[in-house]
DNA sequence: GATTAAATGGGAATGATTGTCAATAAGCCT
DNA sequence: AGGCTTATTGACAATCATTCCCATTTAATC
């Protein structure tokens, strides 16, 4: 169904995330890839990003303002904790809160269970600015 | 500074939440309103929404799809277990969580440490649908 | 009732995201 | 290599929630 033709689109913005380390936006993906000498128009860096997140290739986070950002991600389930600050974003992972999660879900007679969790504060870094 | 005048859009906003038990969108909200009668603006309806929000009279969630939703909210801090289908949403408060987030939080050099999280499924009415 | 600043409303503006569709090009076949 | 098929692209229009603007209204005070 889904022959996934490698173009140089989706290389550029392949290549535009790995050199990121942190969430950004679709509008500052477009930025960068077109920085970078290629003009890449702004519906196929969404259309792609948003096949790249449903291949599970990409996190997406929705940040607090409703605009989603992306990031490459390590495979498996984990959580981040983000700097609201300058953006750091290190991955958590914590099998008792999964657990605990899906517990309070059973309990309630609930199905087909999932969670999403942020936590945020100021990184050492920025605290000392 | 903010001397709060009690008007009667702001009443009605107010009554409106009050009679709905899950989280609605502000053009929903608005919608109700409107419905009871009373013809009120979908500027002061955001903007109380968020005055509100800020108070801490109202709880405010961010959507898988960007929109944000409302609803009057107990004291204190807490979560939700919200079912996709139909929308209801039940309270839950999990010391433990709190604390091992603030710790996540700690380990990593962080202050000012805050977290969000939503678990997700569906409810034992939708699931026998 | 008069005064005054807070609050309203509605239409325009913003800004992210999605839709459209003709033009382009990746991968396959020979 | 050349040709074919169809996934993919890109420029622009369209959508939709939310915010902005500002003249008008009105709650609270005296």
């Amino acid at each position: 169904m889904a022959t996934q033709r490698l173009t140089k689109q989706r290389k550029a913005i392949t290549e535009a995330l790995r050199s990121q380390e942190n969430f950004k936006s679709a509008q500052e993906i477009h930025a960068l890839v077109n920085l970078n000498g290629e003009t890449i128009g702004l519906s196929t860096v969404y259309r792609n990003l948003t096949e790249m997140f449903e291949a599970r290739d990409v996190d997406m986070i929705i940040g607090t303002d409703g605009e989603s950002q992306y990031r490459l991600c390590s495979n498996g389930h984990h959580h981040h904790l983000t700097c609201t600050n300058c953006g750091l974003a290190i991955e958590i992972t914590g099998e008792a809160l999964e657990v605990w999660a899906k517990q309070v879900g059973i309990d309630n007679g609930f199905t087909e269970i999932a969670h999403t969790l942020e936590i945020t504060g100021i990184c050492r870094a920025c605290k000392n600015t």
